[in-house]
RNA sequence: GGCGGCGUACCCAAGUGGCUAAGGGAGAGGUCUGCAAAACCUUUAUGCAGCGGUUCAAAUCCGCUCGCCGCCUCCA
């Protein structure tokens, strides 16, 4: 397996610290707001690694964090004219029920940053104590210029950074690129007690103290949305490292942004869609699909047009299963086995080692999906072609199996073709019920039984114009919900 | 200004030295169908922003130019 390490800004094999188990922490929301698409985006993309690592037979220690308490939360709370910890309680609610939507797993462990606050309190003794941090008036900072290696990993200039940027207002720092360990807290601000008197972990002890906790001095992956490289993920290895004196994560994953008019999206410029109002529109499968069809290291542009896309293109997939079905309840005779028969199931035999040869290199999911849709494809020439013989059926079975197989790596693909179009009817706000449908779809037939084709034609037409498709096969008619 | 990334068909998107440049969506034509839908087949890049170079061989490596974006402040 190979993956993408922003520490050596190359591809590497991947060597976990341990041959069967992998550690992996990855940094979380700051709980003040609903979560954005973006969020949703770093989540699935280290679902998908941890279930990809799973599937390849690691054991894997996942831990995802929240960080509850911070100067966005504060204000928050301010706004609302409620505490702090409610805010933070309402908004890990909701990111929960939007991660459940979007398939995306709890992690093994997840901590809060005010759960540490002991832990983090004795990381900041110790650097204080090595000669890394300084205290000035109840707040305690991380002095750079101490750290040797600061600035390789963001690929900056230490000695430039601390030469320039002189703005800094009003900070007793003694450099002002060095970052608080320690706030002191204002009157009315949520306080703990510290040898330097009330105050709040600074924003990026939080991880080092948590991940040192869970994880360990050392680990295998560390990753995050790109924007966290620097300063957080920066500050976070000066932090570890110089507190422990190992070395801190091995391979370093960050995801790209989502773009609207190719800008990133961000809460700032405003340019943002929430989790929930994507959900609204589009099956969460479609988002996640969507999020996964393009490798995780690129940007992706946000925009309705490609989720309609995908949506059709789940549809396929669906639709697929569906003639697999039909074709295996059918049981027909058996027959010599043919020249298709054999191509296909070379097609079958060669696919989970296409699948995982995407997988392994960099988590491609955007190539690994593009298999998947060939063998969808695939396994439609096949039933085309009108396949009789004794190993049809277990050879079609064996397709259904590895699409789902693979589907579950992406945790995609989980759901009956049924499920799916009683899904698609409530996000697309389809206004009839399933017994509707079928009472129209009677009527038509009757008509049809009389060959009477615009009573028929004319049936189909107002479904369809409500959304709804009609199939006619050999023994009914079935229908589906229209995408795209 | 410093550092980094991107530019592949009508749209999205893999591919980063060598078989016919994946896959999805859309369009056109066809097979099938009472008509459809679905599916399949054919078709839409002698071409990978432009120019030059390295090489037997480049979308893929190097240089320059143009365009777009990100980080350098909180940020997934």
């Amino acid at each position: 397996m190979r993956i993408y390490n922003t520490l050596s800004g190359s591809k590497e094999e991947f060597i976990p610290l341990n041959s069967h188990g992998v550690k992996i922490y990855a940094c979380g929301v700051t709980v003040y707001d609903y979560c954005h698409i973006g969020h949703a985006r770093s989540a699935i993309v280290f679902d998908v690694i941890r279930r990809y690592m799973r599937y390849k037979g690691f054991h894997v220690t996942y831990v995802r964090n929240f960080t509850d308490i911070d100067d966005k939360i504060i204000n928050r709370a301010r706004q609302e004219g409620i505490t702090w910890d409610v805010v933070a309680k309402k908004y890990t609610d909701e990111y929960y029920k939007d991660m459940d939507m979007l398939g995306v797993g709890r992690a093994d462990i997840e901590p809060k940053a005010t759960e540490h606050i002991q832990e983090i309190i004795d990381i900041v003794k110790g650097l204080i104590e090595k000669g890394y941090a300084y205290e000035i008036d109840g707040s305690v900072y991380f002095e750079v210029e101490k750290f040797t290696g600061y600035g390789k990993f963001s690929k900056r200039d230490k000695e430039e950074m601390l030469a320039g940027a002189r703005v800094e207002v009003d900070e007793r720092k003694k450099n002002p690129i060095d970052f608080a360990l320690w706030k002191k807290s204002k009157e009315g601000e949520p306080s703990w007690d510290s040898p330097w008197g009330p105050g709040r972990p600074g924003w990026h002890i939080e991880c080092s103290a948590m991940s040192l906790k869970h994880l360990g001095e050392s680990f295998d992956i560390h990753g995050g949305g790109a924007d966290l490289i620097f300063p957080h993920h920066e500050n976070e290895i000066a932090q570890s490292e110089a507190f422990t004196g190992k070395p801190f994560a091995r391979y370093w994953i960050h995801n790209g942004f989502i773009t609207i008019d190719k800008e990133k999206m961000s809460k700032s410029l405003g340019n943002f869609f929430t989790i929930k109002e994507i959900l609204d529109k589009f099956d969460p499968e479609v988002v996640r699909c969507f999020l996964l069809s393009t490798h995780y290291r690129s940007p992706i542009e946000f925009s309705d047009e490609q989720l309609r896309e995908v949506e059709s293109s789940i549809d396929r997939y669906y639709t697929t299963v569906i003639r697999i079905q039909d074709f295996l309840e059918k049981d027909g005779v058996k027959k010599e086995s043919s020249n298709t028969e054999k191509a296909f199931e070379q097609t079958i035999v060669s696919f989970r080692e296409r699948f995982e040869e995407a997988m392994d290199d960099d988590f491609n999911t955007a190539l690994a999906l593009g298999h998947i849709f060939e063998l969808i494809r695939d396994v439609n020439r096949f039933l085309d072609s009108k396949p009789s013989g004794p190993q049809v059926n277990e050879l079609l079975f064996k397709a259904r199996e590895l699409l789902m197989e693979t589907g579950d790596v992406l945790n995609i693909f989980g759901r009956t073709p049924i499920e799916w179009y009683r899904s698609l009817m409530v996000t697309k706000k389809i206004g009839l019920t399933g017994e509707e449908i079928c009472h129209r779809i009677k009527e038509r037939e009757d008509a049809r039984k009389r060959k009477e084709w615009a009573i028929a034609d004319r049936i189909r037409k107002e479904l369809e114009e409500k959304g709804i498709i009609l199939e006619d096969k050999k023994d009914g008619t079935d229908w589906k919900v229209k995408t795209g």
